[in-house]
DNA sequence: ACCTATTTATAATG
DNA sequence: TCATTATAAATAGGT
């Protein structure tokens, strides 16, 4: 749109290219902003030069982006973002994700040192009831499992003896509880069945490399 | 450019305004690729049309933005970002704070219902180890501050008594165990002093409510 | 930065 | 949406 035509390719002058760069980007702008009215349309425009500086534009109604998202969408050339530029969103969670990690450490044990006594009170007492709370839970599975083991049985029994007088006797009496917090003190009364692990091992003093979340779960 | 000037303002006819809108963005974007090719310049372009529909451009090195960041730029118009499209960058980011989440639930003894078996006795094992650590450095920390009251006392008595012969056996004696790990099945010789308790609570029954998390730490 | 010949974009219309 | 076209606007090259 100019004297001559120019061929759509780089431009090889790098003073030229600039000169260009700055008209170029302002008739883009003033565009963007004229679609922006005239429309009423939300448009955003993110303009990198060559030589790495940063020029936005965004209309009214997406001002917003300017403190929330839009900085985010600042990637190095290197294609990682920048955190200079990170939106406050994205801030908020990075920072949401080290806090419950750091909680999460802690109640593996690790990263104790800057506790105050009263924090590690704290911490033990979650601790505990957390163990209390699972091993109920251990209880309930294992307790539902027995049951219907023995029931299996007493069906077999009953086949093959053709529902005469088995010996009921062999059963254990086992009732499910449904509620973890009926039972006051079941800590030490709680079954410590091992499964799945070799036998010479004690439980408290199993060496097993602290596992971080289970199989399913992230790492810390 | 036209048949005749047109005022900057937004178009009344609403379909004078669509066709403004069709020519125009098609513009736009030429505009701005037309930048990013001439003058080597990363150029990201988002538009929203008045009935919401997204469009966007970005240039070939900033393409990086389609599945990175620049989506997470498009607000609704209230203000909340929408979830639709989010950045896969903010995705992984609350999948993992939704993860840890869990895990933490999980070692408060909370949404247990989901795990099997085996799960819940490595999670048992984690909160047991976890336990140990906590009750070790609860027990260092006491043991240091006993032996600075000790040795202030010590002080005070010298002083008092010139130095001369003051009784020793006053004193317990304490030595600081530095390494967490050496000492094998600490669980039950730990301390278990309470501190800012009400003392007609017993420890293992105390109904606090669960605290998710120290003072300083982040909810669940 | 400005100037201006020329190209490009587009408003009105069909 | 597509095509036409008169006109406004953008801009390449020169100063």
């Amino acid at each position: 749109m100019a004297r001559e035509k120019i061929e759509l390719k780089r431009i090889a002058n790098a003073s030229a290219r600039q000169v260009t760069f700055s008209k170029r980007r302002k008739g883009l702008f003033k565009k963007a902003e004229e679609l922006s009215i005239l429309c009423a349309a939300d448009v955003a425009l993110i303009v990198f030069s060559s030589t790495g500086k940063l020029h936005d534009y965004s209309s009214s109604s997406m001002k917003i982006l300017d403190n929330y998202n839009l900085y985010s969408s600042t990637i190095q050339k290197d294609g990682r973002p920048n955190p200079e530029l990170e939106s406050p969103d994205m801030k908020k969670r990075k920072q949401q994700v080290e806090d419950i990690s750091q909680t999460l450490r802690n109640m593996h044990g690790k990263e104790l040192e800057g506790l105050s006594l009263n924090d590690l009170q704290q911490l033990e007492e979650q601790l505990n009831m957390g163990l209390n709370c699972v091993r109920l839970q251990k209880d309930e599975y294992m307790v539902k499992e027995i049951n219907g083991l023995q029931d299996k049985i007493k069906e077999g029994y009953g086949l093959r003896l053709e529902n005469n007088d088995a010996d009921e006797s062999f059963f254990i009496g086992l009732s499910e509880n449904k509620d973890p917090q009926s039972s006051a003190s079941v800590t030490s009364s709680a079954f410590n069945f091992r499964l799945h692990k070799s036998p010479n091992k004690d439980y408290e003093d199993s060496d097993t490399s602290l596992q971080l979340g289970l199989s399913s779960q992230s790492k810390i």
